[in-house]
DNA sequence: CTCTCTGCAAAGCATTTGCACATTG
DNA sequence: CAATGTGCAAATGCTTTGCAGAGAG
């Protein structure tokens, strides 16, 4: 999901640099899906102490910019991070919160059409499924 | 959207009740769309000065709980109510962060979709579509 | 009277920012 | 050295909460 090739062509065609922390929270990034800043800066401290959590927002939004992560946004709960170019959506459990990632190509014929009749351009789309989670519901 | 008999049978069967500053609220909400509570506030002020932010939040969750306003959460601006009973979803400008709602009844197939099949039940969804709006595309 | 509601102010959380120092090319 | 990056701490923006007094049944 996250290959050195595409880091460099990234980091390179701009003006920033590819310090230790924003390696770290490349690596940190590619293990996981939807991480939020507090668990990246968890992961980034594990093998860099001192890291501090403005720096994560800085290189979070560094790497949004050059389109190597995603931001997702949903309420009640951190933004959530991902370094996945791949289109995809997510379920939140309405109970505890928890989150998964899905695929749903159907969607993008919907939301094009939806962004053209009101011409929006330049469009992205997410779809957030609101539901009570299989270990939720078990759990009553 | 926001009929009185709607309102008294959610007011009615619980132990909330319909007091002035509720009912400003309802009548805020009638007015617009996606409405942020910082709206809302100035819109029950001006009929009625000195209500607080936190009465507008406590009651905008009260309506919220017993199923009469829908919140919606998006990244970089405050929550949006709505006290439309209608599925609808949103059209987000990247550059301006102006909303527009939107429909799309051929969603609801998708969306569930995706959760039969995550086994995720008592569902809700909504689409985001973020894009550029046709005066910021205009503006350059 | 009892329970619910309100305003106020303070607290809470996620995120951003200013600044002085460190690091890199 | 000139520019970019970092840690720290303070500031910000949105939302929630505790509390003491007001209002309703």
């Amino acid at each position: 999901m996250l290959d050195v090739k595409t880091v460099d062509a990234g980091l390179l065609q701009s003006r920033y640099r590819l310090t230790k922390q924003r390696a770290a929270v490349l690596r940190a990034l590619s293990d996981g899906t939807h991480l939020s800043a507090e668990t990246i800066l968890e992961r980034v401290r594990a093998e860099m102490p001192g890291v501090s959590l403005g720096t994560i927002y800085r290189t979070l939004d560094i790497l949004r910019e050059i389109g190597l992560v995603q931001i997702f946004t949903f309420g009640g709960i951190a933004a959530r991070y991902e370094a996945t170019l791949e289109k995809h959506h997510h379920l939140l459990c309405s109970s505890c919160r928890s989150l998964v990632n899905v695929r749903a190509d159907a969607l993008a014929d919907i939301a094009r059409t939806i962004a053209a009749n009101e011409s929006y351009s330049d469009i992205d789309f997410s779809l957030t499924v609101v539901g009570r989670c299989p270990a939720c519901a078990g759990a009553g």
